[in-house]
DNA sequence: TGCCACTTGCAAATAGCTTGCAGTACTTCA
DNA sequence: TGAAGTACTGCAAGCTATTTGCAAGTGGCA
């Protein structure tokens, strides 16, 4: 369920099982490509449109429903926007994705004010390097 | 000129003038997408092809002249390898790209190898966020 | 119940990048 | 220096991920 239905309409936005769909989709996979998230909504509603994914992930996240992040070379991941509070720890060897917690960066973040005056979203790129695993070999 | 033109003949590549104007192009041009080596190529050698400039990129960061990084939700940019060495600050309302050196990080990656393990690259993708002159605003 | 702006599915278009191929041009080695 | 071998290039076609136009469908309020 939306339980935040209401931000949906006080912008003239409706609540269709599609938009439902994909949401809950976002909310059970953790990090979901677009792809992703249609595989998983098709197996309840098989005929759902791709276009259909990209434009209510763009709608949820318009919304402050879902959230995205970058996590590779390649396209954006989703998140429930209540769960994107944390660092991807992405591996250049294998691929895996850890996760850390925002306190992890929180010297850094301060850092960059500091010097800069710019503030720091840790989220939405990943952390790239290599993982303990493949540190050792 | 590529002082290190043995390198590229050590490993039976060779140096062509479109191989030596996709890298004079990137360390003119500082942070480019290989759409925009290949329009600066071409003031000079207009025949060009793109893929040939994809070629290159790649073959010059086999060889370690030149590394790519991810700046934004798009394409990779590309860097000469020996000016590589600092953070991106992306900005994400106006797009600016400011550099800041990797000690702005030393803690963070130091925290990061204690917790997890994890040996961070943190050129290689942005550090994203809201520069100081959009802060203001 | 009826209207209407918002949504959807579908097909086509776009953006960014990759690949197959045949011709060109370096290099190596008699 | 000429032949042979291999790398490189331009061009066209192909791909993958994402976006867009449009006509038909539908949620939500009167
Ligand atoms: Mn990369
Ligand atoms: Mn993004
Ligand atoms: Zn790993
Ligand atoms: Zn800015």
């Amino acid at each position: 369920m939306i339980e935040r239905a209401n931000e949906l309409r006080q912008r003239g936005l409706r609540l269709t099982p599609q938009r439902e769909l994909v949401l809950r989709a976002v909310r059970e996979l953790g990090h979901a490509t677009p792809e992703e998230v249609a595989e998983s909504v098709r197996k309840s509603h098989p005929g759902i449109n791709l276009s259909t994914i990209y434009r209510n992930l763009e709608t949820l996240e318009n919304v402050g429903l879902v959230k995205h992040a970058h996590l590779g070379h390649g396209g954006a991941t989703y998140h429930a926007a209540d769960e994107a509070g944390h660092l991807h720890l992405v591996c250049e060897d294998c691929g895996s994705v850890g996760d850390a917690p925002l306190e992890s960066a929180a010297n850094f973040v301060a850092n960059l004010i500091g010097d800069y005056g710019f503030e720091t979203d840790v989220t939405h790129f990943a952390i790239y390097g290599t993982c303990a695993n493949c540190s050792k070999k």
